[in-house]
RNA sequence: GGCGCCAUAGCCAAGUGGUAAGGCAGAGGUCUGCAAAACCUUUAUCCCCAGUUCAAAUCUGGGUGGCGCCUCCA
């Protein structure tokens, strides 16, 4: 599989560490708010990335933090009344309502930042003793020019940033380009004791300290927004790299912002929809199609329209989906598969144009229209005249595919007795060709929420659009 | 000022050297009591200019337009 590596900019065989394993580390949320659109992506894109890698047989170690300390959280906890630990509470809580509904797979292990205090204390007392860090009145910065690589992932040359050109540069700072690893306690703030005295860490050094705490020194994939390039991640190199003397981080993989009106979603302009509030309208697979309709690494405008069309195009999947499943009940002669090899073969090469699409720094949007192809091949050859067999092939196969990017999970269940009773009294008037009659049926089927459709194996059901 | 990204049909979007995937929307048709689903047909020479090459949407240079990072940000 080939990944392409914001460090070296190209892309390159994904060689793990450990063969048949994956560690990889993805920057989680700030926990002081609902997540909107823009956040999601890098959760339900490098949740793929991660069942593409479970799919190929890869076992997936996988780390994704809270940061549940930090300024923002402070300020919410002050605005509300309340302490800022049940500010980050709150939000970890309607994180996993979000991300769950959005069918985004757990972490292997979600650590939060007050419960790594005590390794990232030590973290920071290495960086010290190394030379790499300085203590100034209860703070502790890291000394970016005694890293000799700062500045190698973003291109960012650390004489000719412009620091201090928007805020203040802090006068105890050697470098404009220093860091705040320790941050000393201001009247207000949560604190945790630590040589320096009380205070709290900076939010760069946590992702340091979680990623060698729980996939070690050197990692297979650290993954997150392209706005986490710098400083965050730099800043992560830098840390790690002056602690371990060694490699960080083997691939840099960074996600594509969410647009609106072709400019950057994010909460401080104020321009975003919350996941909350797009779900209340749409079904989460939607959002999932919507944001892997496009390649992971370019921007994704988003608007109702656009997300009107992912639900059509998806609708089409779930078409396929249901009328294999109708078959399978309603096959007229089952299971022999005489003279259907040759079709078999032909659906099986989907499954290889999807695995080559993925394995090309997962080109999600490739993969989908191979998925397109499959389900255009299985409407022309998988009928009601297809053996019981062929019919659950092409149902397995479709749900193989599919399952790797988390679409078509939804079930259809059981239809109401109520409702199975005015299918069963249209299809009566429809004998009688008593049109009028069985058209007023379908109409209130349709207002509740029952789309019936008829075939020439009788009458299927299926739900209305949210 | 430094670093970087993008520009493909009405819309979305792959393709990164050999004469343009897929989806949505639209039009026509087949099937159907009607509808739906499905299938068939139909819609592009790839922002502009110059260059390299037998051959470029794809490489190089120069434009034009848009976006991002350099402060917290996915």
């Amino acid at each position: 599989m080939k990944l392409y590596n914001s460090m070296t900019r190209q892309k390159e065989e994904f060689v793990p560490i450990t063969p048949g394993e994956v560690k990889m580390y993805v920057c989680g949320p700030t926990v002081y708010n609902f997540f909107h659109i823009g956040n999601a992506r890098p959760f339900i894109v490098f949740d793929i990335l991660r069942r593409y890698f479970e799919y190929r047989g890869f076992k997936v170690n996988y780390i994704q933090n809270f940061t549940d300390v930090d300024d923002k959280i402070i300020k919410k906890a002050n605005e509300v009344g309340v302490s800022s630990l049940e500010i980050s509470e709150k939000y970890i809580s309607e994180y996993f309502k979000d991300a769950d509904a959005l069918g985004v797979n757990r972490a292997t292990h979600h650590p939060k930042v007050t419960e790594t205090m005590e390794d990232i204390i030590r973290f920071i007392e290495v960086l010290i003793d190394k030379g790499y860090a300085y203590a100034s009145q209860g703070d502790v910065f890291f000394d970016s020019a005694a890293f000799n690589g700062y500045g190698k992932l973003s291109g960012q040359n650390i004489d000719e940033l412009e620091m201090g050109s928007r805020i203040d540069v802090d006068s105890r700072k050697k470098h404009p380009a220093d860091f705040v690893l320790w941050k000393a306690k201001k009247p207000g703030e949560p604190a945790w004791e630590s040589p320096w005295g009380e205070g709290r860490p900076g939010w760069h050094i946590e992702c340091s300290v979680m990623s060698t705490k729980f996939l070690g020194e050197t990692i297979d994939i650290h993954a997150g927004g392209q706005d986490l390039i710098f400083p965050h991640h730099e800043n992560e190199i830098a840390q790690s790299e002056a602690y371990s003397g060694k490699a960080y981080v083997n691939y840099w993989i960074h996600n594509g912002y969410i647009n609106i009106n072709n400019e950057k979603m994010s909460k401080s302009k104020g321009n975003f929809f919350t996941v909350r509030e797009i779900l209340e309208e749409y079904d989460a697979e939607v959002i999932r199609f919507f944001m892997l309709s496009a390649h992971y690494r370019n921007p994704i405008n988003f608007s109702r329209d656009l997300i009107q069309a992912a639900e059509n195009g998806l609708e089409r999947l779930y078409n396929a989906k249901e009328n294999l499943e109708y078959y399978l009940e309603h096959a007229r002669e089952l299971n022999h598969i005489d003279g259907e090899k040759e079709i078999v073969d032909a659906l099986a090469v989907y499954r290889d144009k999807f695995i080559e699409a993925m394995d090309d720094d997962m080109n999600t949007a490739d993969a989908i229209a191979a998925i397109f192809e499959l389900v255009r091949d299985i409407n022309v050859q998988v009928n009601s005249e297809a053996s019981a067999a062929l019919v659950q092939y092409a149902l397995d196969l479709l749900g193989e595919l599919t399952d790797v990017l988390g679409f078509l999970s939804r079930e259809k269940g059981d239809i109401d007795a109520e409702i199975e009773a005015l299918i069963e009294r249209r299809q009566e008037a429809r004998a009688t060709k008593n049109w009028a009659e069985a058209d007023k049926i379908r109409d209130e089927l349709k207002a509740r929420g029952i789309v019936l459709e008829d075939t020439p194996q009788g009458v299927k059901w299926s739900y209305a659009k949210k």
